[in-house]
RNA sequence: GGGCAAUUAGCUCAGCGGUAGAGCAUCUCGCUUACACCGAGAGGGUCGGCGGUUCGAAUCCGUCAUUGCCCA
């Protein structure tokens, strides 16, 4: 017996359990199906299930689920990768705590604190990995996700490091990894160069500094330039001027002497000095600040490094500066300048300042040796497979934003100076040549073949950038580059599902390295979802404090319904404004179908085994037929298209509004009635429709689905049963015109009954003058079905008119008439009937001015034209009668 | 500054050339033995403004306004 109420907390656990345990997730690369294939984008390891996540894998489980039941061999490769500065973070964190700190160069040990060498470090991580780095699977599990957990890989496991190892010589040996002096963004918190997409500019108060630099040469003739940071002029090797400013021409080939410094600066013409902002002029800082690198370039400027891996100021400045913080170095250097009478003024000036995304401080543009792998020849080939649609974007508008960032992609700063990581597999001998090998000892004959002999060779500490292992993901995970029957298989996957802002992470550096070294894209297709925000519309942050647990909802509402909320909220291209009371919409939904279940369940609708839908009789039923065939076609357009919301919104009117609100009403009559036959029919169809229900439903909402299936007895599990597949022969057109002729015939009776106020309790009768021999027939048919639905105690055909007092309405041909005289007040009725002759008038007013217009008439579609004049023809029928209606009341 | 998107019922959003829709909220009635996490019914919108294309525009084009996001 179905219990009262569903609980999922009690049943979620048990059918993931029977799930996994049973195998049902997993691939077969020995099937003789298609395969389907999505690569998980890995989670970072550190991470733990948040509401994008439950988006984004809601989304890939509902397809892969969805796949799997079409019958294709679906693969959803789990797993997670290193996370190499937010791991390290998290476990330098632990180990502070302790008093333990990092033994290498920047990370400042005072006498009470131990250190810990790289190799002692990177056992800790792999410790913590081991105790807390499964939180983000065991969370996956949670919301439902039939993940081939098997086969789950981490970035940093030996084949994945392999596959590191390979791509990295094999592109350096390409020439399309070099070694590089560049200005990179450096987190003087976390010591390490990280990439522009790790950087976040953020809006900050500051002021702008107006400084005088004096002229060499020239007694009282000063250039002014404007800057944000003092603190760089330390560092200043030039100032720019526009070449056209007339204000400046003259001092174009002199010099400035710094000041603080003494060192004397050319002044040089460069297009980059823009003479409407700030003073016109600007003071040039090639090694901090990239334009100025730029600049510096063109004019052979130098280069003085004056931070060190703190940003602390480095014995390239003047003594007292030396080993200041950058914000001291600031303080210390206006107050000199003031002392000098140099401040000509200073601005209030709000100005964005980049910052690191995980460190929190200013990044310092930092000029370091640095690898770097060039995107740029890499991004061609995966810009033309987007372009001849080998990949595809859903939806389309994301290619261009794909197309902006890779036609203008910037070398890739792929070094990172941290412990945690593949670290880079390259080898320098003492003097300074580079061995670049997958292993030492192939490092070593390299530069034995070199030199003739063996020297001593040192390892590059630096690790690679996390995503540079992401990015072979699509095939590393496939066992690449071995050739393994799955990598045969599964690649290219069919479809990767993201969030927009990981378009540049995952999307275009999967496709760069996908498409060089396996020859294809790594997927056909990139369905593109939005960010999930608060019901306001607010990011959800911590900081903010709006963020919503997707735990907690499970918890409070069942996985289910938060899945149907996210699926139906899933609507292309939108912005998704989460609001607690959808997901307490769509827990009502999932009880609604579980007293559905249960109701068919007292009433007998068990399934009947070798029951044949098509062979229904009973109209009722085939009409509920035909509509579950109607449903299940429009589901397959929807998946078809990535319209997730209409998949969710399909389901439900379908489960609500027409199998529980009409289908199970209308059969009421027939379960309790006389007709053994019929009743076991309906019983019959009930079970079916039920079974089809669950079928439809399961990929969005797996587990209550699988729990009905169980407790209805239906043998297989639903997350191994196949997609119902329905033919022609299931739709039956008469039986929907039919039922959709009851439908509307019940509402007209229950609106009158409604707005007459004519009480629950009082049985009228129903009266139905001008009905034609087919409205006969159905009135026949169903009269039980209407006279149940709509608290009727008779129905009649009437040949003359309905008595005085009666409230009426049209339905089709026929006016139907309930004759309450003494119960309704006939002012009310005939206001209610004036305003329904009203709005017929209006709608033929409308029409009759269309079909007035001899351009509409020439130029229109024939069917168009005609489907107005039908209109028009029965509004005006349907006026008639209401007219007719309205003086019957009037006379009374 | 450049680009993208959005602007439709009180709220959240579908619809994207031919009769303005859903869910929630609101109001009225109802504990009719599946379900009050429910049932029945109702009200509510010159589809941001202006201009254009078209027989016909919420839908296509232009422009302005407002908002959001991305990139400088």
């Amino acid at each position: 017996m179905i219990e009262k109420t569903y609980r999922p907390a009690e049943v979620e656990a048990k059918h993931y359990r029977r799930w996994e345990e049973s195998g049902a997730f997993a691939a077969d690369p020995n099937s003789s199906r298609q395969p389907y294939t999505i690569m998980i984008p890995p989670p970072n390891v550190t991470g733990s299930l948040h509401m994008g996540h439950a988006l984004t894998f809601t989304i890939q489980d509902v397809l892969i689920r969805y796949h799997r039941m079409r019958g294709r061999d679906a693969l959803w490769q789990p797993g997670t990768d290193h996370a190499g500065i937010a791991t390290q973070m998290v476990v330098e964190r632990q180990l502070a705590e302790k008093g333990i700190v990092l033994d290498r160069p920047g990370v400042v040990a005072d006498g009470n604190t131990k250190t810990v060498d790289r190799a002692a470090f990177i056992e800790k991580v792999w410790e913590w990995k081991a105790e807390s780095g499964g939180t983000i699977t065991r969370q996956l599990r949670r919301l439902g996700a039939s993940l081939d957990w098997p086969r789950e890989r981490f970035t940093m496991d030996e084949g994945l490091s392999a596959a590191v190892r390979k791509v990295f010589v094999e592109l350096h040996r390409q020439g399309l990894i070099y070694r590089d002096k560049r200005l990179v963004n450096w987190d003087p918190k976390l010591h390490t160069a990280i990439s522009d997409l790790e950087v976040e500019q953020r809006e900050v108060k500051g002021h702008l500094w107006h400084f005088r630099y004096p002229v060499e040469g020239m007694d009282d003739t000063f250039v002014t330039v404007a800057t944000t940071r003092p603190e760089t002029m330390l560092g200043d090797t030039g100032v720019a001027v526009h070449p056209d400013d007339p204000r400046f021409r003259d001092l174009v080939g002199r010099n400035v002497v710094l000041p603080l410094v003494g060192r004397a600066i050319p002044i040089v013409a460069d297009e980059y000095a823009d003479p409407e902002t700030g003073t016109g002029a600007v003071k040039i800082t090639p090694a901090h600040d990239f334009n100025d690198f730029e600049v510096g370039r063109r004019h052979q400027l130098p280069a003085i490094n004056i931070f060190d891996a703190d940003a602390r100021l480095l014995d390239t400045v003047p003594e007292p500066y030396r080993g200041l913080d950058r914000y001291e170095a600031r303080k210390r250097i206006v107050a000199d300048m003031e002392a000098l009478g140099l401040v000509e003024k200073i601005e209030p000036h709000t100005h964005v300042v980049p910052h690191g995304d995980r460190g929190g401080v200013a990044i310092e543009p930092w000029l370091t040796d640095q690898w770097y792998v060039d995107a740029a020849t890499l991004a061609k080939p995966a810009i033309a497979a987007v372009e001849s649609g080998q990949t595809v974007f859903v939806p389309r508008q994301w290619e261009n934003t794909f197309f902006e960032w890779m036609r203008n992609i910037q070398p890739w700063c792929v070094s990172r100076q941290l412990w945690w990581g593949h670290q880079v597999p390259a080898w320098y001998a003492p003097d300074g040549t580079i061995f670049v090998e997958e292993t030492e000892a192939e490092a070593v004959a390299a530069a034995r073949r070199h030199f003739g002999s063996d020297v001593e060779l040192t390892r590059d500490p630096d690790v690679l950038d996390t995503w540079f292992s992401s990015a072979l993901w699509p095939f590393s995970t496939l066992g690449w580059p071995e050739q393994t029957p799955e990598l045969a298989r599964y690649y290219p996957g069919d479809v990767l599902v993201t969030g927009f802002d990981i378009i540049f992470f995952w999307v275009a550096r999967m496709m760069m390295m996908g498409h060089h070294f396996m020859g294809d894209v790594p997927f056909r297709t990139v369905y593109i979802h939005a960010l999930v925000r608060d019901a306001r519309g607010q990011k959800m942050s911590k900081s903010k404090g709006n963020v919503i647990d997707p735990l907690d909802l499970i918890d409070r509402f069942g996985c289910d319904a938060l899945r149907f909320t996210l699926a139906a909220l899933a609507a292309p291209g939108r912005d998704i404004k989460l609001a607690e009371s959808r997901v307490e919409g769509y827990r009502n939904f999932a009880t609604k179908l579980w007293n559905a279940a249960r109701y068919a369940e007292m009433n007998g609708c068990v399934r009947v085994e070798g029951f044949d839908p098509e062979a229904a009789k009973l109209r009722v039923n085939r009409w509920i037929v035909g509509e579950v065939a109607r449903t299940a076609e429009r589901l397959e357009q929807e998946y078809a298209a990535y319209r997730f919301n209409d998949v969710a919104n399909v389901l439900y009117q379908f489960v609500w509004g027409t199998f529980c609100d009409w289908y199970l009403e209308f059969t009421k009559p027939i379960l309790a009635g006389s007709d053994a036959a019929a009743a076991a029919e309906t019983r019959a169809t009930t079970a079916w429709v039920l079974d089809q229900i669950l079928l439809l439903l399961h990929p969005v909402m797996p587990y209550i689905t699988e729990e009905l299936r169980e407790q209805l007895g239906g043998g297989v599990a639903l997350i191994t049963s196949p997609w119902p597949v329905y033919g022609e022969a299931h739709r039956d057109a008469e039986a929907a015109a039919e039922m959709d002729w009851v439908v509307r015939l019940v509402s007209e009776v229950r609106t009158i009954r409604a707005e007459m106020n004519v009480p629950v309790a009082a049985e009228v009768s129903l009266l139905v003058k001008g009905a034609g021999p087919e409205t006969e027939a159905r009135l026949a048919t169903h009269a039980d079905i209407i006279r149940r639905l709509a608290r009727l105690a008779a129905i009649e055909t009437l040949a003359g008119d309905p008595p005085a007092g009666a409230a009426q309405a049209v339905v089709d041909e026929a006016t139907i008439a309930l004759p309450l005289a003494g119960i309704i007040d006939l002012a009310k009725e005939r206001a209610r009937l004036a305003r329904e002759v009203g709005k017929l008038g209006d709608e033929i007013g409308k029409i009759e001015k269309k079909l007035g217009s001899p351009d509409f008439l020439a130029k229109a579609p024939e069917e168009i034209v005609e489907e107005q004049r039908e209109r028009a023809q029965a509004a005006q029928e349907a006026k008639a009668k209401l007219e007719a209606a309205l003086a019957r009341i009037a006379a009374a």
